[in-house]
DNA sequence: GGCCAGGACACCA
DNA sequence: TGGTGTCATGGC
């Protein structure tokens, strides 16, 4: 079997997944931030809180002091180092692009990548997302449930690492952005589903390739 | 009531 | 370079 086999049988048992779930390339990118090692349940009743506000707009979010902002995203969790996130995104954006996300977007993906791992909050996962759902750039995204599935799966070792396992997509699929889109959703979805305690396995659309799931 | 969620960073050897 | 502790609330 091979990585585009596993995507049809994903799509076809899922259906599309169409992310992100954004109105803007900003509220992708707070989202992106306030969601991770976070239910995205979690995530959205605040989101819409912050939209209430007029929060998803880089100048207003510049704008706001703090403690501010702490007690509005606190349900999420992690809210200190997460209100110093946002900072530091937008005072990124207004340091170096005058508050412009879209022309920073537009810059060259490994341009965007690597100044996207530069700013505090943004790392490998963060960043790769951000490239693709709000840049529309092909940069694949690997997450804790691709490695957990990959590897049950028996195409990579649990602990290989971020940017080998991002490789291993990028080479053995064709290069293009909905593509890439579609299968991250699909893994998370699968993930959220089934790869979390061996009963679920049984409904698993992955089941017959599944060397975990023959395993007990 | 325990486990975990759409990670990243600081610190250490 | 890689391993571990920390951040924290809410849903299931």
């Amino acid at each position: 079997m091979g990585l585009l086999e596993i995507y049809r049988k994903l799509l076809n048992h899922f259906g599309k997944q169409n992310w992100w779930p954004a109105d803007s390339e900003f509220e992708m990118i707070v989202g992106a931030i306030l969601t991770q090692c976070t239910s995205w349940k979690n995530v959205e009743r605040v989101m819409e809180n912050m939209k209430a506000k007029e929060l998803i707009n880089p100048k207003h979010m510049m704008e706001i002091d703090r403690e501010n902002l702490r007690r509005i995203i606190k349900p999420v969790g992690y809210y200190n180092s997460k209100t110093e996130k946002l900072k530091a995104f937008v005072e990124f954006l207004y340091n170096r692009y005058n508050g412009d996300l879209y022309d920073f977007l537009a810059q060259p993906l490994p341009l965007l990548r690597k100044q996207l791992l530069s700013i505090y909050g943004i790392g490998p996962e963060t960043a790769d997302s951000i490239i693709l759902y709000a840049a529309n750039k092909p940069s694949f995204v690997v997450d804790a449930y691709t490695v957990r599935i990959f590897s049950r799966l028996g195409f990579i070792d649990k602990d290989t690492n971020y940017d080998k396992l991002k490789r291993f997509f990028e080479e053995n699929l064709p290069r293009d952005v909905e593509l890439y889109k579609e299968y991250h959703a699909l893994i998370d979805e699968l993930g959220k589903n089934f790869c979390r305690k061996e009963p679920h396995c049984k409904k698993c659309p992955l089941n017959e390739f599944c060397g975990f799931a023959n395993s007990y």
